[in-house]
RNA sequence: CGGGGUGUAGCGCAGCUCGGUUAGCGCGUCUGGUUUGGGACCAGAAGGCCGCAGGUUCGAAUCCUGCCACCCCGACCA
């Protein structure tokens, strides 16, 4: 019995999402703290948010570019706020070269290989990016310019977690320059959309919409939006961000152009960005403690075919016709002829790792013209007759993609809680969790001073919010909206 | 950086309090056989700088000192 189920979400939260990530094959830890190795089966899953978020990508306008590593330290401290948010958690290049160590084994860093100007390795990409941007943008007509980039950025966090926050990782980050403030807006809202749509159609993640407040802003940006999720735990994690940062950048970074009235005028820009944090995402919006659960659209493998008890040249021929049928609509399919392993192991193992659909196939199937059918979801098991079969898996494929939207939405939505006094607020934090939606007065002191009193932080101001008069849970001030309150990831 | 925990076979752990043969167990792996509709069983085998360094001792996984790493909880953050 021991090692072979994992640790229910209920006696251990933390201890269930890092079997789930390192028992499903998603990733292992790393000889350096912080870091992370993806393996095959959890890069199959961000490969595929990746190919469609490029597609989204393109068909906005946007194209995909590179830029360097390493930028020059003193990029970083062109913009002021920007310089306070990361200068905390950058990681430096002093040197360019090592040694044999002189007294003894291994090597060591050469201290004449000192680097005249220390680099800093990317946290994001702003400085570097809006230093190239000045040389390549003149007059209106190079405007605007949407480029993507899919890379690695380094953030020195002090505590880690798998995909959540861990010391590098993967992302991509857009940057835009637009000749008018309205239309720099326009696209990080546009965005906004694109992550919301992703994050819903594609991860079966309900997110809500919204303004961050200035203190949780990202540093250099004039309007942050998020796309903000609940997690089974009552944790709210920020998913996606999409920031207006008006002109400050292309000021920092002198990025000027003609405008169509001969007036020279700085550009306004963009940023925004999802990252590999989206897997954390993934998994403890769906998975139950049997494992790992995967919306089909995402799944690297989305339905596997199980011979019982074990592959014979019947059900082998019998499959292969299955297989072939399922292949050409485009459906991800493994049969797994593993002689070895008896088919009670193979139900467990992708349970765990979270494939949709599951076809089982016997003699009696064979018997019947049926296959039994699982699906992950819901751990429905029944028998389906091969006749009409491919039609079948493929709006079943469909039918779960939907209900672990709509199952997350009916959580989510239960889980956002009004309450009006502060007393009510804590009290709510305390046995519900997840979102509590309040009044606010608007000012970062208040904002803080909850903060410290509950450990909740304002996810966001949902876009959606209706005009409500009211008075702040803390000081009783005038409110003209409520806000969202959690804890976060 | 504070608090807690853990480092022993590929994985999970016991042994450590109170030093003493050849360091054990489960899972996995390999061999052979019997099995086979929800994690099979039997027999055999391989697999270890007991985190690192020093010390105490006739003798250290076990005691002492120092160090390192990782995990969890905080502070900080996407």
């Amino acid at each position: 019995m021991e090692n072979k189920g994992i640790t229910s979400r209920e006696d251990d939260y933390s201890k269930w999402y890092n079997e789930i990530v390192l028992r499903a094959g998603l990733a292992d830890y790393s000889p350096v703290k912080g870091c992370m190795v993806i393996k095959p089966y959890g890069f199959g899953i961000w490969e595929r948010m990746k190919e469609q978020l490029d597609k989204m990508f393109k068909e906005t306008g946007h194209v995909n570019a590179y830029f360097p590593l390493f930028i020059p330290k003193s990029f970083l401290s062109r913009e002021a706020d920007h310089v306070e948010g990361f200068a905390k958690e950058c990681a430096v290049v002093t040197h360019h070269r090592l040694m044999n160590n002189p007294d003894g084994e291994g090597v060591v860093v050469d201290p004449s290989a000192k680097l005249e100007e220390e680099l800093i390795v990317r946290p994001t990409s702003e400085t570097i990016i809006w230093n190239t941007y000045r040389d390549w943008i003149n007059s209106y007509r190079d405007l605007p310019l949407l480029i993507n980039q899919w890379a690695n950025v380094v953030r020195w966090e002090m505590r880690t977690r798998m995909f959540l926050r861990t010391a590098e990782f993967l992302w991509q980050e857009g940057h835009t320059a637009h000749a008018t403030k309205n239309e720099a807006i326009d696209e990080s809202r546009m965005i906004l959309d694109l992550y919301a749509k992703f994050a819903e159609e594609w991860m079966a993640m309900p997110v809500i919409k919204g303004i961050k407040t200035a203190n949780e802003r990202f540093a250099g940006a004039d309007e942050t939006f998020t796309i903000e999720a609940l997690m089974q735990d009552g944790k709210a994690l920020q998913s996606g961000t999409s920031h207006f940062l008006g002109q400050n950048f292309a000021k920092a970074f002198d990025v000027t152009f003609l405008n169509e009235n001969q007036k020279r005028d700085h550009v306004w820009a963009t940023s925004w960005g999802v990252s590999t944090r989206l897997m954390g995402g993934l998994i403890m919006t769906h998975s139950d403690d049997q494992g790992l659960i995967i919306p089909p659209r995402l799944a690297p493998l989305q339905v596997v075919i199980v011979p019982v008890p074990k592959p014979n040249e019947v059900i082998n021929t019998f499959v292969n016709g299955i297989m072939e049928e399922l292949k050409a609509r485009g459906i991800r399919v493994k049969y797994d002829m593993d002689k070895k392993k008896r088919p009670g192991f193979k139900y467990n193992q992708y349970e765990l790792q979270g494939v949709p659909v599951r076809l089982a196939i016997g003699k009696r199937d064979l018997e019947n013209n049926q296959v039994e059918i699982a699906r992950r979801d819901t751990k429905e098991k029944y028998n389906q007759p091969t006749e009409g079969l491919t039609d079948h898996i493929e709006q079943l494929l469909v039918d779960i993609q939907n209900s672990l939207f709509e199952r997350a939405k009916a959580y989510r939505d239960e889980h956002i809680t009004p309450v009006d006094t502060f007393d009510e607020f804590k009290e709510v934090l305390e046995s519900k969790s997840g979102f509590i939606s309040a009044h606010w007065d608007g000012t970062t002191e208040t904002e803080l001073k909850i903060k410290e009193l509950t450990k909740a932080t304002i996810r966001c101001i949902p876009l959606d919010a209706p005009e409500e008069e009211g008075k702040c849970i803390l000081t009783g001030q005038p409110s003209g909206k409520r806000v969202l309150f959690a804890k976060a990831y």
